[in-house]
DNA sequence: CCTTTTATATACCGATCGGTAGACAATGGG
DNA sequence: CCCATTGTCTACCGATCGGTATATAAAAGG
């Protein structure tokens, strides 16, 4: 009961996520938001709390809808497979043109004002959750055979991440998708198994 | 002649750049800087210009006088020490723990508001330019010998970019030094010769 | 119709943003 | 000593920041 929302919130979360995409959390501000959804300030904080609560809002979208690519890796068969995944993955995800340049997750590391703390705090949790994940894969890839018992995969489950961070931002700062490909080769040849 | 100033102006660059490094062009407000500096906004405006303009005068210290591991790796003799002085020297700068955390030129790429566009702008720009630096570096060793005449030197120059950007945001979000050190180690086995 | 509940719109809050006007203080040259 | 020059100070500017009080509009239940 009561009375009906007029915009749809899933619609809403996806164009304030582009916009924090692009701008970073601190750089995106509630008059960017309500212009960019076309509602007023006190319907978005109805409908999604506080800029803060917007935003975890948005980094759960981001991963659990928009880059699956990341999902699609953790799934492959063979660890080589997880590693090209992840690696190419994020080539094409970040030459999409349909998406905004950069990573929300980086942007999110670089938090540097006080008062956005948490959101920092946040994202930071999120990489470091990757990490986990991927190195669990790499764990169980240790006892498939696939990857050798001496290999320190904590090293390269950071690696991974790492590479995946340095990507995202030469891609933010305009790199050329045939120019991330190339170096997705290179990166790919650190690989110690085929 | 006139009176002369009350403060060091190459000590306040100093304190200016720490205060950018750790949060960033937009996160860091001139309440911020004058109170770091202990001085007043106009003594800062009459000695720097503005904001942007102190910050151009920032990344110039910092290319100049700070990341001056780059400058020891371009001089390296060889390629493959290019390489290790460029990977395990950011491991070596982003564990110095009397640097801030982070990366300006990182922190730089991803200046989102629209009226930091020029700030964004030149960052960009130096980045190019450290990978064209990289990259010619990497033709001479060609003609040296000690890089294959097949190689993709622009590749090799935009990987050692993203490692390096990808181990500097590693570092922002809490890496600590021995797990960045893994990071290169495994980041080196990319390279094509020993 | 009337009440309750929820969403919308207008208009505003104090705080902070980057930047500056204008008065005053300290130096050197004449 | 006086003046031109430069730096520092207090106090302020308009704009924007994230967030909200208040009134009204639209639905459901009685």
């Amino acid at each position: 009961m009561g009375r009906p929302r007029e915009f749809d919130t899933e619609k809403a979360l996806v164009q304030a996520m582009r916009l924090f995409w692009r701008k970073g959390y601190e750089g995106t501000s509630l008059t960017d938001l309500t212009e960019e959804l076309g509602i007023t300030r006190p319907s978005l904080y109805a409908a999604f709390g506080n800029k803060e609560e917007l935003f975890l809002k948005v980094l759960d979208r981001y991963d659990r809808e928009t880059s699956h690519f990341i999902q699609n890796a953790l799934d492959a068969p063979t660890a080589r497979a997880l590693a090209a995944g992840l690696i190419y993955g994020a080539c094409a995800f970040h030459s999409d043109t349909r998406n905004p340049p950069g990573c929300l997750m980086v942007h999110g590391a670089l938090i540097g004002s006080d008062d956005s703390a948490s959101a920092r705090k946040e994202t930071n949790l999120r990489r470091g959750q990757l990490r986990n994940q991927i190195a669990k894969r790499l764990e169980r890839a240790q006892i498939d055979g696939n990857v050798g018992k001496d290999t320190d995969t904590g090293a390269l489950s950071g690696y991974l991440v790492a590479i995946l961070r340095g990507i995202a931002v030469e891609a933010a700062s305009g790199a050329q998708p045939d120019e991330l490909h190339r170096i997705a080769d290179v990166a790919m040849r650190a690989w110690p198994t085929q």
